[in-house]
DNA sequence: TAAGTGACAGCGT
DNA sequence: CACGCTGCCACTT
């Protein structure tokens, strides 16, 4: 149960994901504390498909901004799903990332 | 119970 | 500046 805490605030934040905006897993790792868990971030989105609202995990990519996960998304999919947000992809990775980097470290500081 | 893998990130060469 | 290796933590076999 207390990994499952963990995908939950890592569904949390990837919600509060501003639409057009993208992120990446350190950041929310990082976010939640477990900076050098970052692949569990990763690990987390393997299970954003199946859980209870959609989690946005397409607004999730690496430190590069590369969709690194377009392919568990199944095809195109997650280029798809940004692209419909105005988040333009090129060669699979973000452009622009610096702009779209929404980071919660920053936007959920408080 | 132990070993291997993985939607990443950082440091070293 | 570009490429390679190691570290992290949880899940799967």
């Amino acid at each position: 149960m207390d990994r499952a805490d963990f995908y939950d605030q890592v569904y949390q934040v990837v919600r509060l994901i501003p639409k057009g905006r993208v992120t990446s897993y350190g950041a929310i790792a990082a976010y939640l504390g477990t900076k050098g868990s970052s692949r569990m971030v990763g690990y987390a989105m393997n299970d954003a498909g199946k859980v209870h609202p959609q989690v946005p995990a397409h607004r999730v990519v690496n430190r590069q901004g590369l969709l690194t996960g377009k392919f568990h998304f199944g095809g195109n999919t997650m280029e798809e799903l940004l692209a419909g947000e105005g988040v333009k992809v090129a060669d699979d990775k973000v452009v622009n990332f610096k702009e779209l980097y929404w980071d919660p470290s920053i936007e959920l500081a408080l």
